[in-house]
DNA sequence: ACTTCTGCTGCAAACCTTTGCAGTCACACC
DNA sequence: GGTGTGACTGCAAAGGTTTGCAGCAGAAGT
């Protein structure tokens, strides 16, 4: 029932090559002709059938992106901005959620492998060694990891942790606590590892705790700890964990700013509502995603695997491995004031 | 580079339409040739080629999902589900934004018709007469709406209207408004008319306010308006819009719940975490994911364009019709109170 | 012993498109 | 007038898979 290539070119007296080339190469035909041909496929109600086109070309026009888990808020804006663009060039995005199981994130990417020009790994969970394996099988864009031989996207988490930690040693806070991240994340050692050097630096002394789940209940369930900590200020993995804290700190009896400080990470819209409105640091997700695509496009361009006949692969192992790091910027609001004189460790005391 | 099912015959000493047998119907293969075949394909990293699959089964395996807005903290445990499901039934789902405008909708339903096997319509702003129309040209299941001779998933915010009038009313409150969503809006029409009903029923009045954009910015917006009407409490169309409504009511100096009473529909995640809590009526948007791939699964399966040789339509017209209707609950926390001895204005003016 | 059946495998067409090559035609140039 | 040029179009192969049909062997039934 619907229309192909050749029932255009018989509506109109062509050949089918001839329609074929009004779509993927107008310049070649005849500008009579090809009005011909776009007026028969118009009433006739023809779109090319992508699988044809891809059976032959072997480009799908179509990438992959692969998430931890959709339904955290910091994953939407991102998504969001990665369809749009990929929209923009005539791509069409699969999205997929891995639930943080690494087995899935490889799994996931084998199945879509043959089905896309390239898949975006967001946050991975699996090991560098894996992801450079994959990297061989399909054009890849890593997004918050730095990969050998792979593109990548990262946020300046490190500059971010230094801002938030500057800022409340600056409030005076000599004593701090750092939730980290889940096991095997990047992020989570960027930011370790910066938040350590910017409180060194401004002899204040600091603390990890950790790891924990990346989520609201990792939060909630740490506040325990760091009330033992004694710690007047905490700089969380992420906005969903700082969220979860202020609640588990509420529940301790706990006010912040007053008695504690809290910052978060990634400024998710969740942030500007909670009460107190969390003080964090601001992540350009949704730019990430729209650099990522733009990376994957115009390098898989080259590197995609050709099955047509034209077949010109140029060594197809030195790829160019751009890295990009994107900007990150704190955002004070409520949740972060100056240090109290007596610690919250006294305060509870009472 | 990548094999095919002809290099895995060659590898094994068998034809290729055994290979193919092995993936597609290994009933009919021989379970020591299969094994065979299974180890060499194995062997070989073979996975199969679904574009070449697709271009003769006429079924791609990918199901497309359209929302309005990914970002909208609504949608994604939808999106969530729904890829969950889809995959267990080892299908991808690309997922699609329409930035909340119809002729977006149109557009993507269109460009993706060639290339899913059907199309999960998330909340459409489309026309009823469009929708049936696109409904002809590829398998179609919409969330949120009825439409004529379209398989259907609904949610029963009827009842979860009912529910919150009744909850109102049963604290005292004898002046409502109803802060209505955008126009074309299916749900709003549906809440709007229960609303509606249940105060009537308790003899209370009712006003309705709107339309409104389905965003915070809405909710603050409408507050100052809300405050001249001197109600004692609000329903509003969705949790995104009660939030802000929370905010633009705090502006104006107005306590919630003791001045005037809140509830939203949808119990997004956000709603557990602003000041109050946001009472609120939950809608299983993840079941309504799965159930939508279900049906679109199920019902495509006999209605989806064959355009392989095989070609046995049997009346394409008359599809089976399934809508189904999930439940709604109402959620109480602390956004609603007893209503108060005076209304809100009074308070004001002193 | 002959047919019928069953279980398995091979053959080849078909799905729709792209694209290198070759052919046609008109026109201009020498 | 012959040759060259350029613009356009047709031809046919190729891409990887599925599937109706036919073939074949061996078992079972008569």
């Amino acid at each position: 029932m619907p229309a192909t290539i050749r029932d255009v070119a018989r509506a109109c007296g062509v050949h089918i090559s001839t329609v074929s080339r009004t779509f993927s190469a107008p310049h070649l035909v005849n500008p009579e002709t090809r009005n011909r041909v776009l007026a028969c496929a118009e009433r006739l109600g023809y779109r090319p059938n992508r699988a044809a086109r891809a059976l032959i070309t072997g480009r799908t026009h179509n990438i992959g992106l692969i998430v931890a888990d959709i339904a955290n808020p910091f994953f939407p804006p991102l998504i969001k901005a990665a369809e749009s663009q990929a929209r923009q060039r005539d791509y069409h995005v699969f999205v997929a959620d891995t639930n943080e199981d690494p087995a899935v994130e490889e799994e996931l990417v084998h199945a879509l492998a043959k089905q896309v020009d390239g898949v975006l790994l967001c946050s991975p969970r699996m090991s560098n060694g894996l992801i450079e394996q994959l990297g061989r099988e399909v054009p890849l864009v890593v997004i918050n990891r730095r990969v050998a031989g792979l593109p990548a996207v990262v946020m300046d988490v490190g500059r971010g942790a230094r801002l938030a930690v500057e800022h409340l040693t600056g409030l005076g806070h000599r004593d701090l606590v750092l939730l980290a991240g889940p096991r095997g994340s990047w992020t989570s050692r960027e930011i370790r590892r910066s938040a350590t050097a910017a409180a060194r630096a401004a002899e204040a002394r600091l603390t990890v705790l950790g790891p924990n789940p990346p989520t609201e209940e990792g939060g909630r369930a740490a506040a325990e700890r760091v009330r033992r900590t004694g710690v007047t200020a905490v700089l969380a993995f992420n906005d969903l964990m700082a969220v979860g804290l202020l609640e588990g700190l509420d529940a301790l009896g706990l006010r912040v700013p007053e008695d504690i400080s809290v910052v978060g990470i990634d400024d998710i819209a969740l942030s500007r509502f909670t009460r107190p409105r969390l003080t964090t640091v601001a992540t350009p997700t949704a730019a990430a995603g729209r650099a990522a695509v733009d990376m994957l496009l115009q390098h898989g361009g080259l590197a995609a695997t050709r099955t047509g006949r034209g077949r010109s692969d140029t060594g197809d192992d030195r790829r160019a491995t751009a890295q990009v790091t994107l900007r990150t910027e704190l955002v004070v609001r409520d949740s972060t004031g100056v240090a109290p004189a007596a610690p919250a460790r006294r305060r509870l005391a009472r």
